[in-house]
DNA sequence: TTGTACGCGTTATCAT
DNA sequence: ATGATAACGCGTACAA
């Protein structure tokens, strides 16, 4: 069932039922003939030989970290929105962490012509990275990650754990931090940093001790609760790099004795469902995650043309939300 | 840069760069030259004329109502794992919950040829969607609801609730639900059967001002709750139909001076992180949503020729984590 | 307005 | 083992 069959069924040449599907460059009544053809054999044009004759795919490649996360679902959601109200489809590549895979993708979407543009939400850019994305093909847009000379779309991970540190520092003296890698470039080492310079500008230097990394779950998030408060019993200050870790913690710290927010308040990053069905409910600093997805496939539109004007470097704001695990005047 | 490109370059022809490519039957001689042009320009097949050619796109298209959602990352992170390492990309389609766009997705993918084969993740299957079904050009699986004669992997969302009601109410006679719409077969009908069988199986008649309808969120759950509260004072045994609703519904209960478990239980279904970080703990039962992933991503390979003799349906497990939010003995 | 002819880049068939 | 040659299904000058 292609063009030739419901050209010659039509009775028309295969370039007018062509024209009929595109430019619409066609006489009424062979119009009529061709849709009633159509209508009757349910035809539909080959997607892949409409690809490779015309080089477009109205395919956008997405390449993430990992599905399961509330902010990257949340980022993905974004972009299905907007992509798909523009025509445009996710082939959508997972790699499970492993920055490896997200060079292999950004190389096979690129070179095999499978995708009109790429989206790479990253974690960290290593200079591979930097080298494969100056040598794409296609336009993209980068999440997640700062670069210089490409679109991208990114949070300010530092402000948001900065101005969270500061203020839950105005009621407590005696700050720590459970963060994730440093080689996270975003959630690792800016949020990590901002806890430092909010503890430097309070006049506080934070002990090594009072410094832990934990994986990105609940579970985690307790267990180094639990080291912490063995090697800095003091703390009544907990700053966690994200709600998970941070609700893994709350639970630890009530297992301990601990009153939150009276012995210590704890904060997180999120603003997910989990910091705010938590008892107290949890002061975090909210990501407009699907937002930034939004923002980024509308880059992308713009670097395909199908938008225009839109900024090239984009970093989103972040909202703070106080509430019970941090104390009130 | 085209395999004639390359044939030129290593003076061959351009069928024999294309065996080199495929079959391999070529002499080591030739085989050497052309490694080397092929290392040299950096040569990448067109992925749209091989696909053209052969008709194999090596691609699958997983149709799901919504990506921000726990259960169906879960799913989709499974899905991911085998398809990728059978050498499949996911072409995601996205329905925000539109019934219309999933049939729509169905045809597209199905009659344009752009994917091997489709996974859809359903929430309801009406006529028309059957209909698609069985008119599918390619090998497909259903995932979360159970259609005789196609493949299917779903979940025991009846014994689930069943289950776990039955174990509430060993020390409750007061049992109230908030489910979601019926439309929905699986999460809706299929959970609000089994509370009532439950009941029935307890002597229990529920009425209908203990039975409500919520949205699947945390603050829907609150708000139905509040209700709940005032039209049926006396609940006991809250069954709610997603963790979710079962966490706003505990705020609320808290907020109403309810003390959990001791006044009113409450339980949910996910097992999501959720349900391990409220205060108390809630009792919970668990469908293996990443493990139907793959289980549907195997039938579908099986389908497609990969992989051999699967089951053509499969109901999953479920497990009941039985914690603070209901009573012991 | 319509039809003819060509090419998109590849794989597969067939001789050689 | 290798090289012509024919599809795969479509869009689009170009000429009519």
């Amino acid at each position: 069932m292609d063009i030739n069959t419901i050209a010659t069924m039509a009775g028309v040449s295969r370039a007018t039922v062509s024209r009929y599907l595109n430019n619409g460059y066609v006489s009424d009544e062979k119009r009529k003939r061709i849709a009633q053809i159509i209508q009757e054999t349910g035809y539909v044009p080959s997607r892949q030989a409409q690809i490779l004759r015309t080089g477009k795919t109205n395919v956008v490649g997405v390449i993430i970290p990992k599905i399961n996360s509330t902010s990257i679902s949340r980022m993905v959601s974004g972009l299905s929105k907007v992509l798909s109200a523009a025509g445009y489809q996710i082939l959508l590549a997972n790699t499970s962490n492993v920055a490896q895979t997200e060079l292999k993708y950004l190389k096979l979407f690129s070179d095999t012509g499978s995708v009109d543009g790429i989206i790479l939400s990253a974690t960290m850019l290593t200079p591979e990275h930097v080298e494969a994305l100056d040598n794409l093909a296609v336009p993209h847009v980068i999440l997640g990650q700062k670069l210089d000379g490409h679109r991208c779309v990114y949070y300010d991970d530092y402000h948001a754990v900065r101005d969270v540190t500061l203020f839950a520092l105005n009621h407590g003296s005696h700050p720590a931090f459970i963060g994730v890698t440093d080689e996270d470039t975003s959630a690792g080492l800016a949020r990590h940093k901002g806890f430092l310079d909010a503890c430097h500008a309070r006049g506080i230097e934070p002990e090594a001790r009072a410094q832990m990394v934990a994986d990105f779950n609940v579970d985690s998030g307790y267990l180094i609760c639990e080291l912490l408060l063995a090697a800095y019993p003091e703390v009544d200050t907990l700053i966690c790099a994200t709600d998970r870790i941070a609700a893994g913690a709350m639970a630890c710290l009530r297992e301990y004795g601990k009153r939150i927010p009276e012995d210590v308040q704890v904060t997180g990053v999120g603003d997910s469902d989990l910091a705010r069905v938590v008892t107290p409910t949890m002061t975090t600093v909210n990501h407009h995650y699907k937002s930034s997805g939004e923002e980024a496939a509308r880059m992308l539109l713009d670097g395909l043309g199908k938008a225009k004007d839109s900024a090239q470097q984009v970093c989103m704001t972040y909202e703070l939300f106080a509430r019970g695990s941090t104390r009130w005047d």
